[in-house]
DNA sequence: CGTGCAATTGATCTAACTCAACCAACGTGG
DNA sequence: CCACGTTGGTTGAGTTAGATCAATTGCACG
């Protein structure tokens, strides 16, 4: 764990994700108190491992850069990845039952997290019933979002209907919906898709040569968006 | 659609599910105040449509007796199942972001729920902070729910990793933990297990053979709770 | 007492896994 | 500067878990 505290001059009135995260829908007038929320802004390298299992929970996390996974290690010491945090994402829900965290959160890119202390966020939340819904909407757009990619059908569904998702998510995030970055590498793909790393090679391939995509390594370009919801098929 | 609105004399003071739903923890004098928030209670037969997709989103749902299962349908017409309600859980939490519903929900068995406004417990949540820290220990809750169900791993795995989910959420609502009644048909545990429901058949045959289980039907035994674990190897 | 739905079991087939070879990019140390 | 190992990605060949197709049984219900 090399994370660092930081003294840069981050904060939520100028941040790239604030319309997404905590501050979205907020009057501007309440950002310096949301603000205020931010016990410490975490700078993560590549591989930078911001929470453990069983780490007590005291805080919510939002990404206001870089891209995180949640994950655990399975029986046999396979990586299984539950969840990807995007910009403006907020990662931590899961710890408030049990009041520790339920696995690993690392860094897939270098990153840069706010750190948001739950009993404040409660307390604020007394005081600004507008900082709730929006908790909630939060909360709720992250159940959606799981729901977005089921169980059964191909692999290839599962893996266009990824691909939508990273498209639209950075697309809300600023970036053009038809060209991004996956910020996961093939294998890491396959664990949060349930297949394995040569699948997913085979898909790409194929979804290159049908020309529904374009990728070059983590480089992705969506030629046919149609083609693309088509294979996903929802 | 048959559910009907009941006169009946139900109330959170009273009810079986107190130790699990919105008044878990809460001092019992509040009591009365949470369920001056239950707009009303509806009664479903097995089959009865409680949510349609796109319906506006108003109120959550408590499961007060019965079982509940979310699912869409494909564009193939195949159902599938995304979540199982069972008693005192919550549901509804998607809809709030969109502020419509994304998913039909379906009486499983003859069932009871208490429908929540969303406006009126945002208001009581302010007036109730302990109600507002509850909330949120709900929510959390159902993301971990989701988390015990990877996508990897053996269709046996899924299967048992399912069963031990059932087993340990019915007995926090009073039963043994040991026998219970699946609240779903071979078809639906497919559904929700990305599988088909021969699969299923032969899976719960196989466990049976091992001494695992015993099953007739719906009713199920665990006969060994060391063998399922070791059998959803987690 | 038949009709229909749920469940089980068998026989075959196929999508995805496993094992394996190979390539490209990259960093490190001699 | 080049040899080297390492890491991530692609592709091929053979295998298998689970899907599909199909037949049979049991039970609930009008």
């Amino acid at each position: 764990m090399t994370s660092c505290l930081s003294a840069s001059p981050h904060n939520c009135q100028n941040c790239a994700a604030a319309r997404l995260c905590l501050p979205m829908g907020m009057d501007h007038l309440d950002l310096p108190q949301i603000n205020g929320l931010i016990s410490r802004r975490v700078h993560l390298e590549k591989g930078d491992v911001l929470i453990q299992p069983h780490d007590p929970f005291r805080c919510f996390f939002a990404v206001k850069q870089g891209a995180l996974k949640s994950h655990t290690i399975d029986y046999v010491g396979r990586e299984q990845i539950w969840g990807i945090y995007l910009l403006g994402e907020l990662l931590g829900f899961e710890g408030i039952d049990t009041q520790t965290f339920p696995y690993y959160v690392t860094a897939l890119v270098p990153s840069v997290v706010c750190e948001i202390p739950y009993e404040k966020l409660m307390q604020l939340i007394q005081a600004m019933p507008a900082l709730q819904h929006q908790m909630f909407k939060l909360m709720s757009q992250r159940f959606s979002m799981d729901v977005g990619l089921p169980r059964n059908n191909s692999s290839l569904e599962r893996l266009a209907a990824f691909l939508l998702s990273i498209s639209t998510r950075l697309q809300r995030g600023g970036g053009s919906g038809a060209v991004f970055d996956l910020p996961l590498t093939r294998q890491e793909l396959a664990s949060y898709l349930g297949m394995t790393l040569e699948t997913v090679s085979r898909l790409i391939s194929r979804l290159k040569k049908e020309a529904i995509i374009a990728v070059d390594g983590k480089h992705v370009e969506v030629l046919s968006m149609r083609g693309l919801q088509k294979a996903a098929a929802t």
